[in-house]
DNA sequence: CGACTTCGGTACGGTACCGACATGATCGCG
DNA sequence: CGCGATCATGTCGGTACCGTACCGAAGTCG
């Protein structure tokens, strides 16, 4: 477990981990669609539009066009809920798993070097 | 110092930062922006628009682009070089510095409940 | 059945961004 | 002085994103 971080080495960090990402020519995702990516990852499922909107505290259709710009790079797909077809499940990808270890080392990278 | 951060516990951090910070409705800034600002604010001055380009390698419109927005956020300021009037130089507001602080802060906070 | 609610998604008008290219101001050097 | 190099920025067509308002499909309950 990491030991608490100063504001200093939270920016330092935060620096260096984008430098990387930026420099790679990753995908300029914003905050808000990062954020969303790693919901989605990170939070335990079923994930639906309705949720992510209040869990982000965004407008729905700004998670709409998030998913599809994270769908159009193969991060995330959408399912249908075969059980209430109102509804639409986020899942997870391949490709968006590749994706975010590359970032995770990108972020371990960076605060190694702090 | 921090110790150093395992994958998961790097992705938790990113995650955790952005959400406080979406919430917060802070500016939606994308990873490009996010990071000139932070070289602005962590790298010592001074810095130009074809040093930044050349640092994030990015095109110069781009960098231009970013200052733009960063301008109206009144998150950096321009002003041309005195000594060399073809250059600009990018300097740190007020206003900047409060918003870096603030995102600190939520980085730290997100470190401490790792 | 029919009225109502709850989904995700679309339409709209406006803004911001992209890369590629062109432009005007300024510099340095012969 | 003149002239090419260098700097930031403007221009262009195209794309992505914003919030508000609206939509149809699917579920719920009388």
């Amino acid at each position: 477990m990491a030991e608490t971080l100063t504001s200093q080495e939270a920016l330092k960090l935060w620096r260096r981990a984008l430098l990387f990402s930026v420099r790679a020519e990753g995908p300029d995702l914003s905050a808000r669609q990062m954020a969303l990516f790693l919901q989605v990852y990170l939070a335990p499922p079923p994930h639906t539009v309705r949720g992510l909107a209040a869990t982000l505290r965004i407008s729905k259709p700004a998670v709409v066009r998030a998913l599809d710009t994270l769908g159009r790079l193969d991060f995330t797909r959408r399912r249908r809920d075969q059980s209430d077809k109102r509804n639409v499940l986020i899942q997870r990808t391949v490709n968006g798993s590749l994706f975010l270890s590359e970032f995770a080392e990108w972020v371990v990278d960076a605060s190694d070097t702090l």
